[in-house]
DNA sequence: AAAAACCCTATAGTTACTATAGGGTCAAGA
DNA sequence: TCTTGACCCTATAGTAACTATAGGGTTTTT
């Protein structure tokens, strides 16, 4: 299978793939005699696997802390529900910090109707201090 | 007054002073016989401005607007709170966005104790899907 | 006199890609 | 047969808003 078919397979970007390989997430695969990339059905899975985290909006590097995990399975896999309760955690956090900040920005447009002139304009006024 | 004094009273790291200038956002200022920077109580007020945007997670470029609008005092300030109201809906936006991703996750948790093996571990095998 | 605390410029690194340039390979149509 | 289009390759630069580093001058403190 060419990069391509991978891609598509995956609803991954090429050149992502690519970018994946030399960001050590996807190990190298092997070369057509023309120098084409080809994989096979462990690639789809570890590509699969690499955009479900990202779709979950993990960094690359909690993604390669968890195919670590995976290929070392000596363990159990209370670091896995670790990583997530801090991914969890994380994102509340991000919530929390955006309705603080939502709840700035609605009280700066109490300040204007937005029909003043520039010079009287709350917002503008309230954002120099 | 001279790039540290400016940098302590707008609470603004130096080298982000500088890549203000660089950016267009703040005007050059004066250069000492030395080549330092020199600044007045103008260049407080926009910087203060334009930190006051930062915190209130603008881009660059929303407050390279806002403050065009500043100084093009021709208009009312109808722009401005346009602005702010597209600002609001996105913030809006990515609440809504982090709070599915975190049901997600917490979906994802609950497959798994964290006390399985790393083959029978349900979150690592539902990332695979 | 030396060390600390400033100032300057220029360049590279951060994240996860995306875009661009420049070039080879291959199958189908004119 | 030629060429067009769809693939493949590598390498480099750009994105946002800084931060870090290197290398060097100035001023103040010890």
């Amino acid at each position: 299978m060419l990069i391509g078919e991978l891609a598509k397979k995956t609803g991954c970007e090429v050149v992502t793939v690519r970018y994946y390989e030399k960001e050590g997430l996807l190990p190298k695969p092997a070369r057509s005699k023309k120098n084409y990339r080809i994989y096979d059905a462990f690639h789809i899975e570890r590509l699969r696997f690499i955009r479900h985290c990202r779709s979950l909006d993990m960094s690359l590097d909690e993604i390669r802390f968890l195919l670590g995990i995976r290929d070392e399975p000596t363990q159990d896999c209370g670091k896995v529900t670790a990583l997530l309760d801090a991914h969890i955690m994380e994102i509340e956090t991000r919530v929390q910090a955006l309705l603080e900040l939502k709840q700035h920005l609605l009280d700066l447009q109490n300040n204007c109707s937005g029909e003043e002139s520039i010079e009287n304009c709350g917002i503008l006024r309230s954002l120099q201090q």
